[in-house]
DNA sequence: AATTAGCAGTCTTAACATTAGAGTGCTAAT
DNA sequence: ATTAGCACTCTAATGTTAAGACTGCTAATT
């Protein structure tokens, strides 16, 4: 069980560890604790502590350290809150507002803002619709075979793509096929397109299939790489001094699966998700934590911010950076859409 | 003076040092480089050797390591050209054969093959126009205020960008000023555009600022981040055990302006640039080499295509797939726009 | 009954010594 | 010009020792 008091201590411990990234002994906690203490009676707390699985030590000689599940207790009922100071919210604030507008831009921004902040690799992943309507077609000639498709959802988000077309077709022809095809399908879903049955030319069922490839791509989250920013930062923290690491976390992020399956986890309706340690199934992430959140309305559109460290990683900031910034794209999302 | 003597030595030293990793001593060279010599007859050359700044000894009781100038000097003269084999040439084909068509996806592919090949890392740049010539602007409406701009080029390649209108616009104003647009300035280059003074709206002058830029953007080579893969093959070699050169690297890619430097040496006319350890001015990259070349056409269209890795690297392969690649990409941009 | 001072015991780390071996440079012989 | 042979240097591995960091235990203390 864990008292009162071995709570105060673990919390000390893992605190002191985030601090020097050294194992901590029974003296130093003594002193930080505020438990008024000696080093024996902590000690005594602290092989309970170890019995229990919440810290261990590395070798004999040396102090302990938290283990996933002393971080799991840390961040459930240890860690209190540290909001961001006003002058940071502001600061942030005045970033995005400089920025440009576009989509791609606030996505880079945020990855680089919360890189900075906690020195470690943040991920930002491109919004998707959950189920998206079609408002308009378009279609662009390129060449005399090839034609640019440009897709804008109801929500006044788009997307395009260059596609070969099986005949030849002017910019007229392809006007006629774009509008006829907006006003066949217009304020539809995917299911309900794909459910209508009119009769159409060659090219336009050429067309359309793409139109439902891109659907799909929207709405099942295949849409765009997950972008990065961090890694000079992260190679800075004493972790990764021994080349292992930096190998296990550039495989994380080229291995497109992997870590899909990691962000997979930022579930919709809770607010911040995070994986730490071997409590990931992926041996591989066992050294890091993952820290999640969705952002943009979960029903209907969204996307996934969050931050990946070692798992002695400063929590309490790492939450409210990526909860502020979650936020922070959410409203900005919003505006853009109007 | 680099005789023929001392330069088979070199070769065969910088050979062994490539596949090995480690100082490579004048026996090992007697057995490897064929001339027939004893130990100390290559002892005396390689004092030689040492002595003209091509090689040097890490410390006393250690064999030589190759210094820049002899990586350059074996790049330039001892290297016998390595082409792929027709299987190898084959595999690759068939691999962008299958790949879909987009220029995005092609240089994601070429990246990914040329990182698999070489266990470095590889960098591909959006290719980019020289003087692009306008074809046609669309507007889509996004919403009230916001629309889409669409820009097509004379030679088939496009650029989008959102924006917020300053007066509210239906679809057909829109399709209304995209029209007047195209036919005032299709055909024109950037230049031309801005020599005009035809009376327009407010809400065209706002698009036509837009339209500057994206010129301004495709022309001057600030179009896209360069994209890079092989970071997981490139932490797998020897150099990278000590996590400080993993730091330098991921500067490197994170530092934009460092980045642009390097590439912006990958100059039209050469074929094939390669840049040794300390031959370049940034001293973060002395323990680097980089294999870069321009692929399209240099004087309309082009991009950079490139490798890094340690200086202790393959060169004549790195050249033949760099080369390989780099036509490959000119011949399937070529076919994209035609 | 909880706490703690004190101490023995364990293990790491650093420092230093020793040795084996890798590789060189030099010299004298070929 | 080449090379065998050897002395010399330096690294890397191994072992030894000593210092120090912590712990766990126990007996005294509160």
């Amino acid at each position: 069980m864990l008292t009162e008091r071995r709570g105060r201590i673990l919390q000390s411990l893992i605190q002191g560890y985030i601090a020097t990234a050294t194992p901590v002994s029974s003296a130093t906690i003594a002193r930080n604790c505020g438990l008024g203490l000696s080093p024996a009676t902590i000690r005594a707390e602290m092989a309970q502590l170890e019995e229990d699985g919440y810290i261990f030590q590395p070798h004999t000689s040396a102090g302990r350290v938290p283990s996933s599940l002393g971080y799991r207790c840390y961040v459930e009922v240890l860690l209190e809150a540290q909001e961001l100071t006003q002058e940071e919210q502001r600061l942030i604030r005045h970033q995005f507002y400089q920025a440009g507008k576009g989509i791609d831009e606030l996505m880079h921004l945020t990855a680089t803002i919360l890189s900075r902040m906690l020195h470690n690799v943040a991920i930002v992943t491109f919004p998707h619709l959950v189920e998206p309507q079609l408002k308009l077609v378009n279609l662009l000639s390129l060449r005399e075979f090839s034609a640019l498709l440009i897709l804008v959802f109801q929500n006044a988000s788009y997307r395009q793509q260059a596609l070969t077309l099986e005949e030849a077709a002017s910019q007229e022809d392809l006007s006629a096929i774009a509008n006829k095809l907006t006003h066949m399908h217009g304020g539809k879903t995917a299911s309900e397109i794909k459910a209508s049955k009119d009769a159409i030319s060659d090219v336009e069922q050429q067309v359309m299939r793409i139109v439902l490839e891109l659907f799909d791509a929207e709405s099942r989250e295949l849409v765009e790489e997950p972008y990065f920013d961090g890694l000079s930062q992260i190679m800075n923290q004493p972790e990764f001094a021994k080349g292992e690491n930096a190998r296990v976390l550039m495989e994380l992020i080229e291995e497109r699966s992997l870590l899909k399956a990691i962000l997979a986890q930022a579930i919709g309706n809770e607010r911040l998700r995070v994986i730490i340690g071997s409590e990931n199934p992926q041996s591989a992430m066992h050294e890091f934590s993952v820290v999640l959140s969705r952002y943009g309305l979960p029903e209907r559109e969204s996307g996934v911010i969050g931050v990946v460290g070692p798992t002695r990683m400063p929590y309490g900031r790492t939450f409210s950076a990526v909860r502020f910034l979650s936020g922070t794209m959410s409203e900005l999302l919003q505006e853009l859409h109007e």
